[in-house]
RNA sequence: GCCCAGAUGGUGGAAUCGGUAGACACGAGGGACUUAAAAUCCCUUGGCCAUUGCGGCCGUACGGGUUCGAGUCCCGUUCCGGGCACCA
């Protein structure tokens, strides 16, 4: 017997590849392409756990399946670099962030390569390289040099717009911008370059502007919307306040119509294009006309019910809208600024969890241009600025929220669809057919001598011709809303991509393509500065010559050539949003990617990652990439043709209880458990004193969650001298619980340790084993054994007693080569689906065949490598090479299902009476229904159901069922 | 509140087209080998009844329906997970 020595064979083969450079990949236009792609990690201080490489195997299995079927597969690996738990770190200790990330990375590497992926190191990136970030900057500068025009749905060169602006002004182009703007060519041609630049920043598609932001004081910055989580930062958990800022922003929300479109092109899961659609959040509607009565103020509103304007018996502002200030009149102003700093004073959070009516009336009113009627203007924090126009018409009979604010300021209730009860509640539906509009003639005002009447129509018609009313008398616009908003990309941070930007009398100004990268300056300090500047507000060498074109020194700065440089910096999302294009081609200098690598590479074919990035990464990554389509960089619409979210590999958390103020530790079966009801949570009694959980590590518990106690004392030194209270088996019982792995809870699981114990082959394997890729599931070495014990007896198939090879040329046996394509079948089918469980069942099942068969048949056996390659690639190595082969497995080709094979001439099926199995038979393979029929009700099983009963029906389908109806 | 995805043994999970439910693995129990342990191998393992007779009944969250036949399709209910949420 030769032992399975899988830790010599795992070094060997990785050692190999190394010096081989077995995977890398070069641009090769006599064969297809395949692109697999992992959203890289940020490299943590914490290294790997066995939840990242979930992912990274699944994509590294197929995508040395693709190999072996002789595609060309990119199948790169990279660091997502910059990030705020480096620059924490850095604040704490000093140290250049840049040599923590190096340090982490390496780490992540080292842990990378012991797990023997496929991945061609040589396109590593690194986001925070100059020679990387150079592209990202690029692209900004790209988008600041960009407008969006909504006809043609696409980016253009600004440059196309000015020349429209000197010719016709705003025209009639219909473009993405902040505010709606409307002047002649004069105007444009008489305003000074100052002017224009403003003006211009209202189109561009990266520009400067002046929004309510998340900031978060605590962190010092500000943050995108999908980084802030139930009002508090995602990252620390930190509360999040509106503030008026000027900041750089991205018009992703030009995009919205083409980000959700797109949707429907791509292979990703249902949940997850879900998510995006809510997050984009189309709604279409009207935007009406509002004359503030008694003054020449026109305000709009936007409504998705136009059918309800009837119904309308106040209108609301946002607090922050601007109308509030021109509409409010003198003897409402005190009421209404009293109301305006309560509105100030609540946080985000405290908006999102109290929903309680509170409001103000302005004094104003609005003329509602149907009826002709006034009605009240009311300032409400219920509606908000950012959404549509900040101001909405109230119809409480159908909205729950105009209801609850009617019922609290009393004001009036018209019910417009017929049967509807709006005694207690509003009825929201939109069902019903319309009634009370108008409630009678003289209340409707007409235009051109028609005047609207809805009464008979059903909601969804009322609708529709109240928009066609609306828009054919001017008095206002079917108009299309969406959620999504631009995207907010200044930090007030460190670690992250510089802007090439400066500022020329204010006006601020693109550092010239060809002076890219503008590099990260060195810093004395990572904090703000002392004047509340970002951190790079400490970079002495800060400021741009115009002259030179380069980065000189801040006290060089003066009115002609040297200008101050932008102090924020570019947010996570930036770097992480094209980089899949950059592994098409990494080394470039000229390009951010040259246009035959990215016409071969196209896009990614596969992409594996976790569902966490649905509004944040992926959004912004299917934004970036349509931009640079448009631009003729990218040479696809969407970025990433077919998605796989892989679920989280959660941790078993361990604790063991003191008792409070004491250094004794109760074992949890000797302890009463309460739930606390006002905390909401358990609490935990030992002979009337409280007991408190404390995190143990996950190594100091053996299997039946026994605390080994002399580990336990030992792991910290605060543990040293803990006295236990131990149950009367004498052990101590820790509680577990399941939970995300994370360093702070002490449940984290190495992939090293399992290498190291059982090999990498064993992980892979397992990881996949573990239950569906999409699921999160928690970690449980239990099973670890069983994938262990499967690579052994595959081992053995190929070895006899003395340790020699023992696979033999002779002719294979029927039933050897029916296991085998059994196998190639379902694997191949597996693979294709992502459904590496099963298929692991499959090799476990052909592997106990075809010992049982003491099959050493070379095709056989060497068919099995080839199928097992994509999987556990090293021991596939060893075996391939022993039989003889001298290149690599990964190169052998993926064997091909013969249904030759599969031929039997005999099939077993159930016999069923009634629709219930009653016995098993065997029939002819080739047998017709009616023999099946006669052969089943022959046999002698048979004929106690037949016995006194009568044939009604009979249904046959070969290699199926047999079924016979008695009565 | 709206949207999406789920619920199968002690556990993770199979059943891909409506056709023998529980593959495969873990755990558990029993046995072989061994001084012993580890490793390895064999048997049992959804529930209940019968187990000196090869068998019977029930069973895929719950209640209905379609069908010769339903884990799978349809209607309703409950529960768990995820997303969005004063979005007009």
């Amino acid at each position: 017997m030769r032992d399975y020595n899988f830790q010599e064979i795992e070094k060997k083969w990785q050692q190999r590849w190394f010096d081989e450079k077995t995977y890398k990949v070069v641009e090769d236009e006599s064969r297809k392409k395949f692109y697999v792609l992992n959203m890289f990690p940020y490299p943590s201080g914490a290294g790997l756990h066995v939840g990242h490489p979930l992912g990274y195997i699944a994509s590294d299995i197929y995508a040395r399946y693709k190999r072996q079927q002789g595609y060309n597969v990119l199948n790169p690996m990279g660091y997502d670099a910059y990030g705020l738990p480096a620059e924490q770190h850095a604040i704490k200790t000093g140290q250049h962030p840049e040599i923590s990330t190096f340090q982490n990375i390496d780490r992540y590497r080292q842990q990378l390569d012991k797990i023997g992926f496929s991945f061609d190191w040589d396109r590593e990136v690194r986001t925070c390289t100059p020679d990387y970030y150079k592209w990202t900057q690029w692209a900004f500068v790209k988008m600041f040099n960009s407008f969006f025009c909504n006809k043609e749905q696409k980016a253009m060169p600004i440059e196309i717009l000015v020349e429209h602006f000197e010719k016709e002004g705003t025209g009639d182009w219909d473009l993405a911008c902040s505010e709606p703007m409307s002047f002649g060519a004069d105007e444009w041609n008489s305003w000074d370059d100052k002017r224009k630049s403003e003006v211009l920043m209202n189109y561009r598609l990266a520009f400067l502007g002046e929004t309510m932001v998340n900031w978060c004081p605590q962190l010092g910055t500000v943050l995108a919307n999908d980084e802030v989580v139930n009002g508090v930062s995602e990252r620390g958990g930190y509360p999040v306040e509106q503030k008026r800022m000027r900041q750089w922003c991205l018009r992703v929300s030009a995009y919205s119509q083409r980000l959700l479109d797109g949707l429907d092109t791509i292979d990703w899961s249902e949940s997850i294009k879900e998510t995006q659609r809510n997050w984009i959040g189309r709604s279409e509607g009207a935007e009406v006309q509002i004359r503030v009565e008694g003054s020449d103020v026109v305000f709009t509103i936007f409504t998705t019910r136009a059918d309800t304007m009837f119904g309308v018996t106040f209108f609301v502002l946002a607090p922050e809208s601007e109308l509030v200030d021109v509409v409010t009149t003198a003897d409402k102003r005190a009421e209404v600024d009293e109301y305006l700093r309560y509105v100030k004073s609540r946080t985000e959070r405290e908006r999102m969890i109290d929903h309680t009516v509170t409001g103000v009336f302005s004094g104003a009113y609005g003329i509602n241009p149907i009826t002709g009627e006034s009605c009240p203007i009311y300032i409400s924090e219920y509606v908000l600025a950012g959404y549509g126009t900040g101001a909405i018409m109230a119809v409480p009979a159908h909205d729950s929220r105009d209801y609850a604010f009617a019922k609290h300021f009393n004001l009036p209730i018209i019910p417009l669809v017929e049967g509807a009860d709006v005694s207690s509640e509003s009825y929201d539906a939109k069902e019903g057919t319309v009634m009370n509009s108008p409630v009678s003639p003289e209340r409707c005002v007409a235009y051109d001598g028609e005047s609207l009447c809805l009464n008979g129509l059903s909601v969804k018609e009322a609708i529709a011709e109240t928009k066609r009313f609306v828009a054919a008398h001017n008095l206002g616009r079917v108009k299309v809303n969406y959620r999504l908003r631009d995207a907010i990309f200044s930090r007030q941070r460190y670690w992250g991509e510089p802007f090439p930007v400066y500022y020329k009398d204010g006006v601020p100004t693109m550092i010239p393509e060809h002076c890219l990268p503008v590099e990260l300056p060195e810093v004395e300090r990572f904090l703000p500065t002392e004047s509340g500047e970002p951190p790079l507000g400490n970079a002495q060498v800060w400021a741009w010559d115009e002259v030179e074109e380069r980065i000189v020194d801040k006290a060089l700065i003066d009115e002609e050539r040297v200008f101050p440089l932008e102090l924020c910096t570019m947010p996570g999302f930036a770097g992480s949003s094209a980089y899949y294009l950059r592994y098409m081609d990494p080394k470039d200098d000229e390009a951010l990617v040259s246009d035959t690598a990215a016409s071969y590479w196209q896009s990614v074919d596969l992409y594996v990652g976790g569902s966490e990035h649905a509004t944040g990464h992926l959004i912004y990554s299917r934004f970036w990439n349509k931009f640079l389509f448009d631009l003729g960089v990218s040479k696809c619409e969407e970025p990433f043709r077919k998605l796989v979210n892989q679920g989280m590999i959660q941790g078993w958390s361990s604790f063991v209880f003191r008792l409070r103020g004491k250094d004794t530790y109760v074992s949890y079966d000797l302890l009463e458990v309460k739930y606390d009801d006002a905390a909401k949570k358990n609490r935990f009694f030992y002979e009337g004193s409280e007991a408190d959980p404390v995190y143990t590590d996950i190594s100091t518990v053996g299997g039946g969650k026994v605390l080994d106690v002399e580990m336990f004392r030992q792991w910290m030194p605060e543990f040293r001298n803990a006295e236990m209270v131990l149950n009367a088996e004498g052990q101590y019982i820790v509680y577990q619980a399941i939970e995300k792995m994370s360093k702070s809870k002490y449940n984290v699981v190495n992939p090293d340790d399992i290498c190291e114990r059982y090999g990498a082959d064993t992980l892979r394997l397992y990881e996949m084993f573990l239950g569906p890729i999409e699921q999160a599931k928690p970690w449980d070495v239990a099973g670890i054994d069983g994938c262990h014990r499967f690579l052994k007896k595959l081992w053995q198939l190929y070895w006899d007693k003395e340790g020699n090879l023992a696979v033999t040329d002779s002719e294979p046996s029927a039933e050897s080569m029916r296991s085998l394509h059994k196998l190639i079948k379902k694997v191949s089918e597996d693979i294709e689906s992502f459904s590496y469980n099963t298929s692991i069942s499959a090799f476990m099942v052909a592997v106990n065949e075809l010992t049982a068969q003491r099959c050493r048949d070379r095709v056989v056996l060497e068919g099995l490598v080839e199928l097992i390659a994509p999987f556990a690639p090293h021991i596939a190595e060893e075996l391939w090479h022993a039989m003889g082969h001298g290149s690599s497995v990964c190169d052998a080709p993926w064997p091909v299902f013969e249904e030759r094979y599969m031929v039997e001439s005999s099939v077993k099926l159930g016999v069923q009476f009634n629709g219930k199995v009653r016995f098993a038979m065997d029939f002819a393979a080739d047998a017709s229904p009616e023999d099946m029929v006669a052969l089943a009700m022959a046999a002698p099983e048979a004929q106690k159901y037949l016995e006194g009963k009568q044939v009604v029906k009979t249904i046959a389908i070969p290699k199926r069922i047999v079924n016979i109806v008695v009565k």
